[in-house]
DNA sequence: ATTATAAGCGAAAACGTTTTCGTGTTGAAA
DNA sequence: TTTCAACACGAAAACGTTTTCGCTTATAAT
């Protein structure tokens, strides 16, 4: 009982052609219903499935998505994960997942890798030094081969595809808005460096949020962190940087956080600093992570839906997988011209927790 | 600039055979200098790559890997995966991720999928309910049909394939160990169903430790909390649940939980009963997670090192592979026997933080 | 001049499918 | 008895590779 079985094989030994087996096994009318039955049980018997890769090659369509991403380590990204498994999955597709640990060379690599067949379209995010470089060639590469690309979170404006990405200005907005109706004066923003379009977004939300309430914006109240403290090993780091801010500016009340790392080290570091929280300063982060529900005082978050994030990116991809193979049918009409791409906005929502009052 | 180019097109164009391509791009002496240059000069000005679907049908091989585990949007099993990635990457493979989200059906559904012909073997993690069902005869079967497995975490003897484990019980009883040795006198332990194999064994390791200290176990101090409680939307009841343990038992002053969540919700609950943590307890967690390093206190756990589990699980299952293609070439012996199975236990790491003393 | 040898290339099979297009047999209609 | 459908099935091509084997042609050896 080694190996799957063949058509040939089962054709070879019921004395049939492979043509036989094949029809029978899809019930085609071509076949007796007696050779049928026979090449069934047989088949059934030796529990015969088709080979994919043969299937692959033929119809030149491998029914695998890839996914293509900067860490897995992270809610966010494994959450989009999920809401792409799962539309895959009910749509018949697979997922092969690749890691750029936000090196361009790695995601130029694993593009390239399974961009010579095994993939039909990809589901992706862009890695940091490659949103520094501002090198996209292999992404319309990509395209101009007839693969298709579904961008999410970050994306990018030079690519034309179809994105899905989150309300980073009306959620940041929203947020802070939600701050100053509850009473806070002196709001401070803790993000990242501007290259990362969804810091960028943020902080425009937070401006614009100010703005809209006649409050002008303090420069003093801005703390731009560098990338490399959002790792986890720098949290020392990280607490300084946000303490010495704090010191600068006592009169602070409320702070705008991009991510959840930023905002629940906000909270540690004004608990330590004797500040109640949410009583002397109210805190919302951007993300909506495990480490929200479980900080002391639990985190009002705007809540990015990363999971719905993945399925509409899926379903944006099949769909469009599957409109190009009805045009290369000759009876149908192409419904949808190529050229229109669609970018899917995600509303956050602001999830209130104790961290604001 | 559609499509990718083939040997034929290149064949065609350049009026040479497809034999004649093939060899000169793999730089086959059988063609001349002239001809190699010319055909390659194309090649490489078309950018040709040989598609992966039709390598993969003629070796009957497809370098990827499937991956098969119960839920993504957990920290233990995404670290396993980038473990898993790291060398499979290195190595030459892609990955492919299926989830079962702890259902026996979805398990067979992905297995079935991708056994056939999508991918070279697994690396998988048990889900709950195949567990309780006690039904594994969906693994042998792809062991049987020549598709190698490695297990991971969630293991069972009754399977035989090579496999990746923590040493729950030693790392279990080296925590218990450290709190008895901080004076601890009446610990606790909060753990799941017997079901879960990694609960059970925490749960020995637990009591292992107890008795070489030769302290006599009290029944009332084992805290089993059914599985649906592990879910993040049970937090309430969760919370009552060792609110009434804790109440029942007042003399505790050591607490060991079996995975993070159960091991952070004791801290929080024994803060809101006025218990200081470490002074009147102490807590260590049997798990890794973000949640740990940011709790307050921080919090002392047994670290899993998820990471290595999945490269050492790579490495099993490529090792495996190319054994297997070894001992098809007739002119090497074959070199491991292929009824040795390898398990491999992980040892685990205690790391100290301020939730012990 | 004849023969052996090597160099350079092409034909074809194989991997496992699906599908189109024959082809032979049967039975009924003319 | 001849003709024609309908029926049941097989041969072969195609997807894109690699590889074995065989065939020319030119060159070297006799």
């Amino acid at each position: 009982m080694k190996g799957k079985i063949t058509l040939k094989q089962i054709a070879k030994e019921l004395d049939v052609s492979i043509s036989t087996v094949s029809k029978a096994l899809s019930d085609s009318k071509e076949i007796s219903e007696e050779t049928k039955q026979k090449i069934k049980a047989f088949a059934e018997l030796y529990n015969y499935r088709p080979n994919n890769i043969a299937l692959s090659l033929q119809n030149r369509k491998t029914k695998t998505i890839g996914i293509l991403i900067p860490e897995i380590v992270h809610h966010f990204f494994s959450t989009v994960i999920s809401g792409i498994e799962l539309v895959a999955n009910q749509r018949g597709y697979n997922v092969i997942v690749g890691l750029s640990n936000e090196s361009f060379t790695k995601e130029i690599i694993n593009m390239e890798m399974l961009a010579n067949g095994s993939i039909d379209g990809f589901i992706l995010s862009i890695s940091k030094e490659t949103l520094l470089k501002q090198d996209y060639h292999h992404f319309t590469a990509t395209i101009n081969q007839g693969i298709p690309i579904v961008m999410f979170d970050r994306v990018v404006a030079e690519v034309a595809c179809d994105k899905v990405i989150v309300d980073d200005l009306n959620g940041s907005t929203k947020a802070v808005q939600k701050l100053i109706d509850n009473a806070c004066k002196k709001i401070a923003i803790i993000t990242t460096m501007d290259y990362v379009s969804v810091g960028r977004l943020r902080t425009q939300g937070y401006l614009k949020a100010l703005e809209d309430n006649k409050i002008t914006p303090n420069p003093d109240l801005i703390l731009k962190l560098d990338d490399s403290l959002y790792l986890e090993n720098h949290l020392e780091l990280l607490e300084n940087e946000i303490k010495k801010f704090f010191e600068l500016n006592t009169e602070i009340d409320g702070v705008f956080a991009v991510n959840e790392l930023y905002a629940i080290t906000a909270m540690k570091v004004a608990q330590k600093m004797g500040y109640k929280i949410p009583e002397d300063i109210q805190v919302i982060g951007f993300t909506d992570g495990v480490l929200s529900k479980h900080a002391t005082p639990t985190l009002t978050t705007v809540s990015q839906h990363g999971k719905r994030i993945g399925s509409q990116a899926a379903n944006l991809l099949i769909d469009r997988l599957q409109n190009e193979d009805a045009s290369h049918n000759q009876y149908l009409v192409s419904s949808k011209p190529k050229s229109d791409y669609i970018k899917l906005v995600i509303e956050t929502e602001i999830i209130e927790r104790d961290s604001t009052k």
